[in-house]
DNA sequence: TATGAATGAGCTTTCATTCAT
DNA sequence: TATGAATGAAAGCTCATTCAT
């Protein structure tokens, strides 16, 4: 298996590189550090990648597949169309811990794009662009089954996704605080959402 | 007028600091390059920062001034304790854009939080946690008047920022795409956000 | 003086970087060994070069005002114009001690020249053409009082050039050697040529 | 057949190396280019030459059978001996064009031996030496026989070698200019130095 | 106080060389 | 014997910081 042990070099860079990059921004990283932790030869990173951005090209690629269709968006989706359910909430609850655990990566990954451009498109097509379109048919349906208002359906994906973020950063943030059940939380986010998109009898 | 005209090098230096930082990030900037941006000599810059991340801090000490109780949260407030109000809309939507021409900066500031823990320390407490209490303040009234459905205050206000944020970064990325008008775009985000808050009768 | 001190360092590091250049040639010299030799910090070198290359066209500069009409050239000349003229071989002689000294220096120009077009093209606009033309200029004059043969000028120019280094090297390399007298040798050297282009009566 | 595979895979290993380094010369070559060039792996010019230095001289050594008694050589040889000869300068001309081709390796090496002794030493001793005696010889004929001036032998041979030298390096350098027709160029040198070493009657 | 040349530690990157396959 | 991934020392270069003026 020479082809597996050689990616395996690669593997281990980019996992160094998620983990440095993550808790020192790029620029903050360097690329000792990444050998290091990667337990490889400095010169060997730059077998595998060009340069230092490459690298982090390298993670994107490989974060775009498994963020590409990323299960909670299924789940969530799959909670739209057919509204609120219980035994859906506690499965989005679960994976949004997943999410939480890449947090810093998809920090970093958000942030760098402002200054890589092919970051940026790259994480445009391949990563937000795929989630909302998925997103904003689930609530299309809805909307066309008059279930839904009839507002613009990207708007409320992002509305959905933003809050669930939010949620996310503030879990982060305040993490030390008195907060309430993070289950509940949860459901609390989705009902507001799902309440302020739901039409009335005699909306549009 | 000497301390007037020292402070003002000191004003050049931040507001370049602000530019680069914003363009390059953090660590991506060089004082270098704050210093030509600032028409001031590299040296000065240590004459009124000890180091480059006390550039970053006198940035947030600059920031959290404007930024503490921004006029566009008082205007939220405001509309949440008296309902939705169209002369409201408006003068939030006039905030918010002036929100978006400094979002480099907060982006900027938000990120490098995860780095900087005095600088994490300072938002949350002089930016995030101001601003939570105000809005976390009137949703609680509209509670107390059962006008709210007795969700956890905190959260509904992140949700409501989060919200806002999310459209904010979205208008940003996909901004040669065809969207809604602005206008119309901020009141069906706050629509869905009051109407997802808001009481049923049996509530609670 | 304060202009003078500041390019004293750059004439210090220039210093340097001949030596160091044409000891080790300019791949094989590092920026390290220019910087102690030079005896100042390794970043002070690119704070007046921008790149390593630069260094050696920073040389190519300075060289081209010692070298664009060496005296050397200029007694040549004058001794091709005039005949023979035993005074002027004893300033050659004494110019091309000069020189001798500086060819580690010009054997460095010449083979750099052959990887760096822009050095190539300072060479040989500024150095070799105007040296070539001074001296074709003295042959010229010659041919039409018809002294020197009607062969081609820069050719025959070329031929006492190339003679002299010639001889010039042979002495750096066998200079163990029993060698003649070097001022004889010389004289032999410039009969050979002096000879080599007189015109017989009936030439032409 | 392995030793004659094996040797013809150093061969390829020595030509690709001659390629390089006379492009980029020694220290600017890299042996991951020689190797590409060669057609074989990195690692496999570690097998036949123990460092990089040690494929310069292998070149030297595969030189040193081409250029040991270089038929130009033997040629301006008999061209000496006998007076001259239009048969032995059209042949001379010929033998000069190899020597051209060969230009790029001839400077690399005569350059390279002011950095290595071992080069030096092998170039001065198979190369140099060799065909400064074989001129040296036919021209100390003609001094006996009273038909060249009773000069230093070997300083006539180095007039007649650098003169053409300093022909062909011309060539290369003012390519594109207006220049006579090369074998008439070639006759003029070659008559510049028979007329410059031919005794007058009395001479001596 | 403001300057900007100098600093030197540390960065990214290169490359001759090694060695398990 | 040939391979090419891995190595790590050392390269060129950057940049926050200092300090004499």
């Amino acid at each position: 298996m020479e082809i597996a042990e050689a990616s395996s070099t690669q593997k281990k860079i980019i996992d160094a590189a998620i983990k440095v990059f993550s808790e020192k921004g790029f620029e903050g990283a360097t690329t000792s550090e990444i050998a290091q932790e990667a337990g490889v030869a400095e010169g060997t990173i730059f077998r595998h990648f060009d340069t230092k951005k490459g690298i982090l090209q390298g993670i994107l690629i490989s974060a775009v597949t498994s963020f590409q269709r990323p299960q909670i968006m299924v789940s969530l989706a799959r909670m739209i169309e057919k509204g609120e359910d219980h035994s859906c909430v506690s499965m989005v609850k679960e994976q949004l811990d997943v999410i939480e655990q890449q947090l810093p990566l998809l920090k970093l990954l958000f942030y760098e794009a402002q200054f890589h451009t092919e970051v940026q498109e790259i994480i445009l097509e391949k990563i937000a662009r795929p989630i909302l379109d998925l997103l904003s048919q689930s609530i299309g349906k809805r909307k066309n089954m008059r279930e839904f208002r009839c507002f613009d359906s990207n708007l409320m994906a992002i509305t959905l996704i933003s809050s669930l973020w939010g949620y996310v950063i503030w879990k982060q943030i305040a993490s030390e605080e008195e907060t309430i059940d993070e289950e509940e939380a949860l459901i609390q986010v989705l009902h507001i959402w799902l309440k302020g998109v739901q039409a009335n009898l005699h909306d549009c």
